[in-house]
DNA sequence: ATACAAATATGTACTAAAAACACATTAATT
DNA sequence: AATTAATGTGTTTTTAGTACATATTTGTAT
């Protein structure tokens, strides 16, 4: 981008008719929210009530306002939907199809987003918010069938390279609860002496010397991840 | 993005004034355009003449228009200030802070494009276009520097996994060559003989039984791309 | 024509990582 | 005390990656 959009703008700031041809594509932000539940990945859905798309689910997204990064956004969006903070987001692509919203041109830049909906208290009720498995979330509203495609391709691929899934999991976790992510995640069963192996070298978790607590049969000592190793938080406000 | 926007964008239809609040932010697109020759890896530049950024390079970019994808722009991008088509491109992120555009609100979303700057003739010349060893760029005008930092890094990651290298050379070329090609994108050196082996594994090229010409010494095999293992092309028009 | 220089071409031994696989241990339940 | 259902751990095999040396081909200089 370069002294051409500097001329467009510039123009466009004096002359108002030539401002809407450069004014004209709304910027909006979409959300793909991971939950993790008793060995399923989840993702949480909203209603669309737009006649288009009547009875089905989409994504949680906002237009982008004009004084807001494009991250700020997002945080805002999960903040007025679920009142949640300090929730991991990472930008995954830009989807700008002309026609890809019915009423109107809107591009969108979709994030994923990784909760403890185990343990995070979310005010899903009064947005009339839900979690689905995402296996079985077979179709939805907009493109967002395939923008929730992305984000589990991206989160798959991402997954065993740098410590995210913790984000899914309550403070304290199992190996156990660990590997079932992992297999949630990618859609395969693991082996456990491999699986542990590995989760060892990668050096992310420390042992807690405790022990798991009210389940039917050997407990197996809980875990946490080492400090430092994410970054990636930013509260709302 | 949801029952929100369609109100918003409703609305916007209606009411004028309310219009300004939801399409105020211009999109535009930015190339990151490589190219490699004699063991160096480049990047396509021209002269920012905004006052903020006087003797600084900038990316190639534009605004899009309304009725365009953001593929869409990027090819005519590339078509309007090289000439070329059929370039391979590929979206890497979307940077939208607040201020990185002097002139106005304007968020930018980055591709990478991979061309064969000996044997493609560009009309470099008439938009004051220059190839830059991408090592030595230290400054570019806006956030500039940072898109074509990140767009090397994805282009780093993708090297080895997906035959994307290809579009950087001529349809025949060495073994000699295509190592030169990953030791420049990946700034290290690589054994020739694990080199082949490992490009040998891919099968992503095929001898073609001929001979370099024109080399002051032994010359090396000429191979090809196998067939059908690119696909991301789209010609501008 | 011969020797030399500069590149191509290729194979093997060693090391590290990944995959396959089995048995002992702990705590709750009966 | 015996049973059940999980946790916890180690070894072998296979595969992939790294390090490394010599023979071959062509052009050039003598």
């Amino acid at each position: 981008m370069s002294e051409k959009i500097i001329k467009a703008l510039k123009n466009a700031a004096i002359e108002k008719k030539n401002r809407q041809d450069y004014f004209n594509i709304a910027v909006s932000v979409d959300c793909v929210i991971f939950g993790y539940d008793n060995d399923e990945l989840y993702v949480l859905l909203m209603q669309s009530d737009l006649e288009e798309f009547q009875g089905l689910n989409s994504l949680l997204g906002d237009l982008v306002k004009p004084n807001e990064d494009l991250t700020e956004a997002s945080f805002r969006i999960l903040w007025e939907r679920t009142g949640l903070q300090n929730v991991y987001l990472e930008q995954v692509h830009t989807f700008g199809k002309i026609n890809r919203h019915p009423s109107g041109r809107v591009i969108t830049t979709a994030y994923f987003s990784l909760i403890d909906m185990q343990h995070q208290q979310l005010n899903i009720a009064e947005h009339q918010l839900n979690w689905y498995p995402v296996r079985k979330v077979k179709r939805l509203a907009f493109d967002h069938l395939e923008i929730l495609q992305l984000c589990l391709h991206q989160l798959q691929q991402k997954v065993m390279e740098r410590p995210v899934v913790f984000h899914l999991l309550p403070p304290l976790f199992s190996l156990r609860e660990l590997q079932s992510v992992f297999e949630a995640i990618l859609g395969i069963e693991l082996d456990r002496r491999n699986f542990r192996k590995k989760i060892a070298i990668k050096d992310w978790i420390i042992d807690t010397n405790t022990l798991e607590k009210e389940v039917n049969h050997r407990p197996g000592k809980l875990y946490k991840l080492k400090a430092g190793l994410v970054n990636n938080f930013r509260p709302y406000q």
